[in-house]
DNA sequence: TCGCGATGGTTGCTTTGGTAACTGTCGATT
DNA sequence: AATCGACAGTTACCAAAGCAACCATCGCGA
């Protein structure tokens, strides 16, 4: 009978590791403000990209459209973000973040980026394959 | 100010993979039995160890004493796992597969390692630099 | 041997996420 | 113009996960 190695299983070890550095991150916003991770993500999203819909967010973002709404809701009413009903289609709405969203954005970006660089900085020559090969399984494992 | 993209930034990329691969792997076990996430993680360290602890499944697993916990229960009722009390000390228990437990996991793990042999294959050369990347990220990012 | 802090495990409460149903609007077809 | 299927977004309901309180037991020290 074959046999499998939990610790080696490359699911549990993906999930393990995403877990970790999630949590990790955490720190990066955490103490300032107190985000959630889709929270965050709309956060980034609508500073990258300006005004957008929450469709379009959820899509960006990889996110359900009900948690990307509770995300919404909830930076609306940190006054983060504004809605503002699309005239060309009153189903959607274009949402933007205020300047205290920009501002908070702007505090927390460089620290997310330090993050990810002393991440990158850590795997050293190993950093370059690991970003190809993720580039791989992503391809392999679509969104949706 | 500086600007982040989501969409490269890798603790959104290791998660959404993460997702993604469980997602695809629920289908390893799913069709057959249908087992959580949390329940495949019990019974494939049971059936690595033979028998144990909860609180030793939940240190190899990584997961907390609840989700054990509840998975065991789970387990047992679908009679793939026993309780028997430990004699040398009442509070903890001593876990074990049933025969029917066993031959899921029999059934389970050949599949579960074909998927992941799919997995590297498709990475080809880029494989094993992936592998030693995550062995250093996992060391860099502890369990606690 | 009594007491007490620590430990294995369970349970209750709260938060979070997903599914499905619903509301309102759109665009197309009649 | 009326109808109907598609679609954006919200809400209600249910499953899963974490935290903290709890129970029983252990082992140690007075």
């Amino acid at each position: 009978m074959s046999k499998l190695a939990l610790e080696h299983f490359l699911p549990y070890r993906l999930n393990r590791l995403s877990s970790a550095v999630s949590q990790q991150f955490r720190a990066v916003y955490g103490p300032h403000h107190d985000l959630t991770v889709p929270e965050w993500r709309v956060l980034a999203t609508l500073a990258q990209f300006g005004t957008m819909t929450a469709k379009a967010i959820g899509k960006h973002s990889s996110m359900h459209k009900t948690k990307v709404s509770r995300a919404v809701r909830a930076l609306e009413e940190r006054r983060w973000l504004t809605r503002r009903e699309s005239e060309q289609d009153r189903r959607e709405e274009s949402l933007s973040l205020t300047a205290p969203g920009l501002q908070a954005y702007g505090e927390i970006v460089p620290r997310a980026l330090a993050f990810e660089a002393g991440i990158l900085a850590a795997l050293g020559p190993h950093a370059e394959p690991l970003l190809r090969a993720l580039a791989l399984m992503e391809e392999r494992f679509p969104v949706d």
